[in-house]
DNA sequence: TGCAATGTAAAACGTACGTTTTACATATGC
DNA sequence: GCATATGTAAAACGTACGTTTTACATTGCA
């Protein structure tokens, strides 16, 4: 494991655990076991640091929504949830901590959530042999919306969404 | 209109647009038009003060939940977006900010999400005649999805989940 | 008339931040 | 066998943080 990918992974971790902003660059350097000269080496600062670990995250998430249904994708998000936790998702958090002041975080997040509609729509529209926008938007919603609400509902929240697109994509296909 | 009023009104703001963590002191002291001797004085601290500008937003939310129907929380939702603009939830934003160490946040948090699930139980139970917890989870769900699909998706996320809610009341009415 | 209360302005507190630098060790490849 | 690259340890950079303090002005009420 080179040193780049052990301090994307520390980084990951702490600032979804604790925050952008409140995790320092001491804690960083600790946690990834390495000197503030190395660091600032491979990261060159701490924005573009958070930027790699949102580019890595978006890799990591979307390659898992490469299915076929809906349904897989809320199965997706099930396993997502009980193997990373709920914290919420960290684009938007990221993008809310730092106002949309900063660009390569911005621009990060922006690249994501556009790729994450994407593949939304190229899935319903796999499973419902048609395009259909709105339908893709109230999917978005309720993937949107399961992630969130599982931070203090719980795995309940994820199972409830996957069970309300059944619904809609049910009624969408007769 | 008084200083306590004024501090937390111009603290919301700031806190909302900018960050808890990236808005400081004299920032706020600024903004509210006030010495920061007055400003502790009022506030006690940093995180009581936000804790405060939680509790005044689950309020002004809050009031705005106190109708009859299901269709009715999401035209409260659009309005809500209309007015205060689309930056996610404050409440799971300010949680994940300071990672729920900060005891009087994670306090305001649990509060108003434990409120907003009650309202929620209590409007879908009048809109069916009965209580239906499953049916109350995905509105919670849809209603979460809106909140934060909003931020880049804009007002159209919340209207698709509107429509996507009116679906399943519909089904769970016959 | 005078004393609380409430406010401002501004300096000072110690700490912690993100980042750079200095000085030195250890490998690798020509 | 020596240069080059890559790493550590630790101090230093200036700035900004949250908070407290000092010194003074204004107001309202007994």
């Amino acid at each position: 494991m080179d040193m780049t990918t052990k301090l994307t992974a520390a980084a990951e971790r702490l600032f979804d655990r604790h925050g952008y902003m409140a995790t320092g660059m001491d804690r960083l350097t600790a946690a990834a076991g390495m000197s503030s000269r190395t660091l600032y080496k491979h990261a060159g600062n701490k924005a573009q640091l958070m930027a790699r670990v949102l580019a890595e995250r978006d890799r990591r998430f979307m390659a898992r929504l490469e299915v076929q249904s809906v349904d897989a994708l809320f199965a997706a998000l099930e396993d997502w949830v009980r193997v990373e936790g709920t914290r919420g998702c960290l684009f938007l958090r990221s993008r809310a901590e730092t106002g949309g002041d900063t660009p390569e975080i911005a621009e990060a997040v922006a690249l994501h959530k556009a790729a994450f509609h994407r593949r939304i729509e190229e899935v319903v529209a796999v499973d419902l042999g048609r395009e259909d926008p709105v339908l893709a938007e109230q999917v978005l919603v309720l993937l949107e919306g399961a992630t969130h609400a599982a931070v203090y509902r719980g795995a309940d929240a994820v199972s409830a969404a996957r069970a309300a697109a059944a619904l809609l994509i049910e009624r969408a296909q007769t």
